[in-house]
DNA sequence: AGCACGCCGACT
DNA sequence: GTCGGCGTGCTC
């Protein structure tokens, strides 16, 4: 946009789908480019949108009120994506750009701002002055003695903040002012970042040997690298075989032929032990983008980056966003992980948006995972991801021992005679233990002996979990409580049972089993506030801690060298989840959990407790056998038409009244079956996969499946839905083009 | 998503 | 006679 353009299109944030155009006030006109934000007026309210081009312009417009930015937020390529990524997901073009955006930077204004107030508005730049010494300047003779020797200590650095000074000397507003006055000394405003880590001490260390197959998929990685072409590789490697350094020397590479990186991972708060192996490694800038940082901190890391200050990128799937340039490699690290995906809002994919951006900028790929998705695997089968196997453990240690614990016809078994006996051996031999729970509280429901009421939440209709700790029930959809009940509210009987089995229950009878063990547990209820995780993770690491118990998060991240044995004590509830993909989360936990046994040569122990011991994910999870686990569920999905070999779509419908959701969806599917018939292609409507109608943070919502053998007929049903459809009143609805988690 | 306009019940 | 309920329709 180089010539002087009358009107321009903007992407608005909100929740429609098209976009707006402007006219541009001729003073305006040689400033306002792609990628800057403008203030709009938007019907009786006013609205920061970003520009996206020049424009023919078409009817009556309504003028830009100002510009908000000296330079373009995004470039023109980074714009070409997110185009991309809206008509993907089909997803407001605005609201996806605010999603790439650092928090706020598309607000609405408030209404009390103006003009150059808000140019930066909720997201700040902070400012700090700095004094410089003016060539050729003396001392004066007539300087106080403290603005001398303020004066000399500008003189003697060349230049000091503001920060520095009044630290040495106490507050120096009024002998700087007066220095300033004299010419002595220049002000000078710097940008401020907000540096969490600048504190921290770093020390470096060297690349580790690597073994025959790391040394292999680096140079199969570093070749393509230096082909400088998009080229997405599957690091399929066990827990312990030495991923992390594959990593590192490839990146290490990309760093030497001036190429940039990007790493995604899971949950960053989880891994500080990778951030810290990538403080040591690299001297070049690292921005880290951790979900702990402060509007302000992600906005200051977000313009280290612009800028070009930083060559490697770490952070959550909101990373793959970084506005990092010249990128050579995006790792993918865990790509199994149910975390890329963004599940509220715009919904999209980091792993998946990661292969699209690294072919836009003709990188390397690497997807990294001991447990893939089975959509890798069939991937790397068809050849559109190039397989790297890591199959050894550097450490070379032995694989944990493997017992099944059958509860058949002892259900409600918290823990079984077989898991004790082991823990009591583990504890005796001073072993530590993990005991796998994913449920949190005491009792996960509670039912009335006398009249069969069961405590439900009236807000999402799930049983209501008991939580003994604060004496109170919950409900864990939407944290709705009431304080724990004495008497049932039905036939005010006192027969109340407490039922299912929370971590909290484990704890306690773990408590009364072996009174002398230090017993720790970790869930979200114990993890709360600052470094919650740490502190807990820290009483294992420093052996305070004899057994810990805890839900998904102690399965994650660490590696826990005195935990000989692991206990699973409900995997039946991942197995029994309404989802084509239970079997292969449950297998993956498996993998993960197994991989956190063993210390030295002692190669630890797991127990499985389960109704189902001889389901396929199970048996060959404990087996080791995963490429028998990958053979039988891709004959499942095959069988049963789920990914890889179909593509499939939601289509929500929510709103407070339950009959009016029901008639909405009732038409949505009429459309979509009129649509089908005019469009033609095989896409199979499906019911909703759990309750007809779901109650969910006090909101109805009902839920339809679109399955199709091929992705662009499903996405063109899809596109013309969206354009047809509109909601009866009270109704809202939103596409999740690929649904990881299927409720 | 907001924020209007718009047409029907209980209040100063 | 008004205040306000939320139905529906638009925002360059």
């Amino acid at each position: 946009m180089d010539t002087l353009v009358s009107a321009i299109d903007v992407a608005i944030p909100l929740h429609l789908h098209s976009t707006f155009h402007y006219l541009v006030p001729p003073e305006l006109a040689s400033e306002i480019t792609t990628g800057k934000r403008v203030l709009v007026p938007f019907g009786r309210r006013r609205m920061v949108g970003l520009v996206l081009g020049p424009v023919e312009s078409s009817g009556e417009l309504k003028p830009v009120i100002a510009l908000l930015d000296p330079e373009p937020l995004l470039t023109a390529d980074e714009l070409e994506f997110l185009r991309w990524a809206s008509s993907y997901y089909l997803h407001p073009l605005g609201e996806v750009i605010r999603a790439a955006l650092p928090a706020g930077l598309l607000s609405p204004p408030r209404s009390d701002e103006q003009g150059e107030a808000l140019t930066n508005h909720r997201a700040s730049i902070q400012h700090e002055p700095f004094f410089l010494i003016t060539t050729g300047s003396e001392a004066h003779p007539r300087l106080g003695s403290r603005a001398q020797a303020i004066f000399g200590a500008i003189t003697a650095a060349g230049e000091l903040s503001r920060k520095e000074l009044r630290r040495q000397f106490g507050e120096p507003g009024e002998q700087l002012k007066r220095l300033v006055e004299l010419g002595l000394i220049t002000r000078e405003e710097r940008e401020l970042y907000r540096d969490p880590f600048r504190e921290e001490v770093v020390l470096r260390d060297e690349e580790l040997l690597l073994n025959e197959h790391q040394a292999a998929a680096c140079d199969a990685v570093v070749a393509a690298l230096h082909r400088k072409t998009f080229a997405p590789f599957l690091l399929h490697g066990v827990t312990g075989s030495g991923k992390t350094e594959v990593y590192l020397q490839t990146i290490a590479r990309a760093m030497e032929i001036g190429k940039n990186a990007l790493v995604l991972v899971p949950e960053i708060a989880l891994t500080p032990q990778l951030v810290k192996r990538f403080r040591r490694r690299f001297t070049c800038g690292i921005a880290v983008l951790h979900s702990g940082l402060s509007t302000g901190e992600r906005y200051d890391e977000w313009r280290r980056i612009r800028r070009g200050e930083v060559r490697i990128v770490i952070g959550a799937r909101s990373a793959i966003f970084a506005p990092l340039a010249n990128m050579g490699i995006i790792v993918v690290d865990e790509e199994h992980e149910p975390t890329y995906k963004q599940s509220e809002g715009f919904r999209y994919n980091a792993r998946d948006l990661a292969l699209v951006r690294g072919k836009r900028a003709h990188a390397v790929v690497i997807l990294g995972s001991a447990t893939p998705l089975l959509t890798s695997i069939q991937g790397a089968k068809e050849g559109k991801l190039t397989s790297l196997e890591l199959p050894e453990r550097v450490r070379g240690l032995p694989l944990p021992e493997i017992a099944v614990s059958d509860l058949r016809g002892r259900k409600g078994t918290t823990l079984s005679g077989l898991l004790l006996k082991a823990l009591g051996q583990n504890l005796e031999s001073g072993g530590q233990t993990l005991l796998f729970l994913n449920r949190r509280g005491f009792a996960t429901y509670l039912v009335c002996g006398d009249c069969g009421h069961v405590f439900r939440c009236p807000n999402c209709s799930v049983t209501l979990t008991y939580h003994r700790k604060t004496e109170r029930i919950v409900c864990h959809y939407c944290d709705y409580s009431l304080p724990a009940p004495t008497a049932c509210p039905g036939c005010q009987g006192g027969g109340i049972t407490f039922l299912g089995q929370g971590t909290e229950r484990v704890e306690e009878e773990l408590l009364e089993r072996f009174p002398e063990a230090r017993i720790a547990r970790m869930d979200r209820d114990t993890t709360s506030g600052k470094g919650g995780h740490a502190r807990i993770l820290k009483g294992l690491e420093e052996g305070s801690t004899d057994i810990l118990v805890g839900t998904q998060m102690i399965a994650k991240g660490h590696h826990f060298p005195g935990v000989t044995l692991v206990g699973v004590l409900a995997i039946d509830s991942i197995l029994n989840f309404p989802d084509f993909r239970s079997g292969e989360r449950a297998f993956q936990l498996l993998t993960q959990v197994m991989g956190r046994a063993g210390r030295g040569d002692n190669p630890g122990q797991v127990v499985v407790q389960s109704l189902m011991p001889e389901h396929y994910a199970i048996a060959r999870a404990l087996a080791h056998d995963s490429a028998g686990f990958y053979a039988e569920e891709l004959l499942f999905r095959q069988e049963a038409g789920y990914p890889p070999f179909a593509h499939l779509a939601a289509l929500h419908f929510s709103g407070n009244l339950e009959e009016s959701v029901q008639r909405g969806a009732k038409e949505a599917v009429a459309l979509l079956i009129r649509l089908r018939r005019s469009r033609g292609g095989r896409v199979e409507i499906l019911g909703p996969v759990a309750a007809p109608l779901s109650k969910i943070r006090g909101r109805y919502r009902w839920q339809l499946l679109l399955k199709c053998r091929r992705r662009d007929t499903l996405h063109g049903l899809l596109k013309a839905f969206q354009d047809e459809w509109r909601p009866p009143t009270g109704i809202r609805s939103f596409i999740d083009v690929d649904p990881v988690e299927m409720m």
